[in-house]
DNA sequence: TGCACGATCTCG
DNA sequence: GAGATCGTGCAT
């Protein structure tokens, strides 16, 4: 007797070890699983940005490789989280190559619109620097296994960076 | 050792 | 439109 079963299976290191702008739109309306206390919840990924490389000037490893950015320049798999404005904390994956610095930040959930809003929900900290995405028991993705549809536009929040990568269309939505 | 600032959000 | 709030990177 045969029976169907479906799969949601979690997501593996070598998904993330690939070029960031390949994974970006892959990764919107997958699930995100976070543990909180014994607790499981269960996540919709629905907008992401991408900083891609020391050439990119809105990417934090544009300072080349500091304490902070160190996890960048693994490979894919890892989650990058730092604090911004003293109060925020950002959810990012490590994506691509060894020494191929590049994060994906997972700028809203379903319902959650906003990184900072993000972080806060996740209950996240700097014990989740470094994070495997393959092993945790904290964090990690599972597949949702449907497609979606969605729209690119400029990153939010780096006015500070030249009109180059100001312009880049990496920021994925899900529509 | 000090300082300027940030991949944000909330309130008024 | 401004304030909250603090780790990081770089200058001193």
């Amino acid at each position: 007797m045969k029976s169907k079963v479906i799969l949601m299976k979690r997501l593996t290191n070598t998904f993330f070890q690939r070029e960031a702008l390949d994974i970006a739109p892959l990764l919107l309306g997958k699930k995100l699983i976070r543990v909180i206390e014994g607790v499981k919840r269960e996540y919709l990924i629905t907008e992401v940005e991408v900083y891609l490389g020391e050439e990119d000037a809105a990417c934090h490893a544009s300072k080349g490789r500091t304490d902070r950015t160190e996890v960048m320049y693994a490979e894919g798999g890892l989650i990058y989280v730092y604090l911004i404005y003293g109060m925020y904390w950002m959810l990012n994956f490590v994506t691509g190559k060894e020494n191929h610095p590049q994060a994906i930040l997972i700028r809203a959930l379903e319902n959650i619109n906003g990184p900072g809003r993000v972080g806060k929900v996740l209950h996240l900290d700097k014990s989740l620097y470094g994070e495997d995405l393959a092993t945790s028991n904290r964090i990690w993705i599972e597949d949702k296994l449907q497609k979606v549809d969605f729209t690119t536009a400029p990153r939010i929040g780096i006015d500070y960076a030249s009109e180059v990568w100001r312009n880049k269309l990496w920021r994925f939505t899900i529509k």
